[in-house]
DNA sequence: TAATAACCGAGACGGTACGTCGCGTCTTAGG
DNA sequence: CCTAAGACGCGACGTACCGTCTCGGTTATTA
């Protein structure tokens, strides 16, 4: 492969400063409020620049995203699945919510709008999120802890419905009380007999 | 009231071309393809008169989609809870696929976007929708087909959590296999006790 | 004459009213800062009344000065041509400096955008003005103490040209040196031979 | 000066076709009805390029009145003051005329209206044709053929107040009667006592 | 060590849409 | 018939970003 490293390389001070430029401006002004015009600016860059490696800003704001997801360590398992999925879902209820909410908020939104970036966004990130609690689901089925009827994905797909609908409409708070509830419903659902007692949707 | 009257009288002419030239445009080229330019040319309107009605190009949809909306008939009532739950998911789920799905995700992504349109999104559309379901569900239990402690509002937002997800996500389709199972869920979560047999998630 | 009076009679109030507020507004903000929305707004008038008695903006600003330029008595004479004339061109330099040169600007570069408007400031406010002047040295010829050759009209012209020159240009100030230099190339040009001594423009 | 040569540098192309254009639309329509919106349409030129180099229309047009002023060539002398002087008025007053006067009226105009136009106005087009006519006036002082006091700078503030009064007010025409008289009068006012006789305004 | 190539910043370019302003006309209700 | 109010179609304003396109300069590798 001599084809590789012929001319300059590609300049990681610039793309770090483009990937952290973008961060703080969605802090900042919020998703719609950024421009690429704005993140060259910002980052002492030129538009050229981002042009080259991005196709479109949500690239960006996304690439920088997944960088900041990497950070967060994955969930150690207690051996208890329903200890486990409540540890999950308020972990990650908690997550969405604050300022994170407006940022999931916009990306989501993006989505819709750009089809390319939508594609991305479902494949890198939605995707990956789901399948960290279908893992855990179906580990939980396998301890006899949920029916072995339990439609995991079903109930993975109710999880993050139900997330992100607070994220968008902002109906109610994603707070403790929401996250124990989710997984009420869950254990209502699917709990193994010998588990299911008076949980339920009447909480 | 000496205010009323002064003036020239609004143009319902100009409203009703203004409505059907975005509703024609959104069609066409899809919401984004859509400008406050286009839809004042297509309409032989200026856009003075666009923003002195509206604030906002999604609030011009948002109006179209409400006054298509209002020439849908209310739910008529069976007298059986569950059959009136199962046609209304049905029809729906049915209303929110096809080519309405890119408009409900348009608009939904507008709602993160402008703030001002988000909050009229959030209190002219989702609330209402929400309501008739929540009535729905809050006959039901007077009649003794959900339980006493059934939680209209919580199984409200698992419906709609769940059929904006599909819409956003476009993890699987929104068909009649989706809607009835949405139906088999709340019955399984607040079916009252005699109703209660096999029905359930593990569908 | 039965035809008069028919109907509601014009408003004086709002005539009055209306003239204030454009000599106001343009006094504020110049006359390129006033509009007729602005006239209408600040009188507490509708559009409708500007319209139906006065063409343009420069039409009522114009009505304005004349109204003005109607309270300023007519220059007395003392006998002596040269007494006049000095008394004359300095009264009119100096009414044609300071605060009103901005509107006198703003009126003839409002002649020269508005061929309507051009014709009445020609005709009702220039052409006037000369005559005044014209006169004088008509009457100074008749005395003796102009050359019997003296072209009144081409002398008038000199005048006045050379005072909105100094309006229009802003070379050098409209002040009591420049108005006596105008008397002197009169007097220089014109002046009777028992009169011309060493005056000129050497001054 | 390592800011040189930084960036795409300014392209010919478009201002020479902006310049064309604002020029033949100003033909065509006259000053009042020329808009950037048209230029740049006219020139199949961005707005953006217009802003960018000219704060104003005015000052493409007076660019354009330059770049024409420029190919005139400058006055050849003839080795005879009166001459000369009489020569460089009938060209000026020439070229003041006919569908010039509108334009040049416009200008003015426009110099009254947009304090930033007419400082350049001034600046750049008044001063320096002022300044053709002073050097001549004091290289015929230093001839011999007028008067060591005449005042030169007074002169020419004659002239050309003569000659934008009849441009602005059109009370008489810019023709070689206009002209020829407007040298008698500097004669009259300050030619050398050997050659003062009986010119002077009573033409 | 020189040439080559891909990178980088700066910034001008043709476009499209933005939201606002003022124009002159019109359509009401009311004096 | 006049007036105030105010909506209407129209057209231009000046600005913001878009994505593309030169420029002059700056590193690296490869010949």
């Amino acid at each position: 492969m001599s084809a590789r490293g012929r001319g300059r390389p590609r300049s990681e001070t610039a793309r770090a400063a483009i990937i952290a430029a973008a961060s703080r401006l969605v802090g900042e002004h919020g998703y719609g409020g950024v421009s690429m015009e704005a993140i060259a600016r910002e980052a002492g860059v030129s538009k050229q620049t981002l042009y080259r490696w991005w196709p479109t800003k949500a690239a960006i704001v996304l690439e920088g995203l997944n960088d900041a997801a990497a950070a967060i360590a994955p969930a150690s398992s207690t051996g208890r699945f329903e200890a486990d999925l409540r540890r999950f879902l308020r972990r990650t209820v908690a997550g969405a919510g604050g300022r994170n909410a407006k940022l999931l908020a916009a990306l989501m939104a993006a989505a819709q709008l750009d089809d390319g970036f939508g594609e991305a966004f479902r494949a890198e990130f939605l995707a990956r999120r789901r399948e960290v609690l279908r893992e855990l689901l179906v580990l939980g089925r396998r301890r006899g802890e949920l029916d072995e009827t339990a439609d995991a994905e079903a109930l993975t797909e109710l999880v993050f419905a139900s997330l992100w609908y607070r994220v968008l409409v902002r109906n109610a708070p994603l707070d403790g009380d929401f996250s124990e509830r989710l997984a009420d419903t869950i254990m209502a659902l699917a709990g193994s007999a010998r588990g299911r007692h008076d949980h339920g949707a009447s909480r």
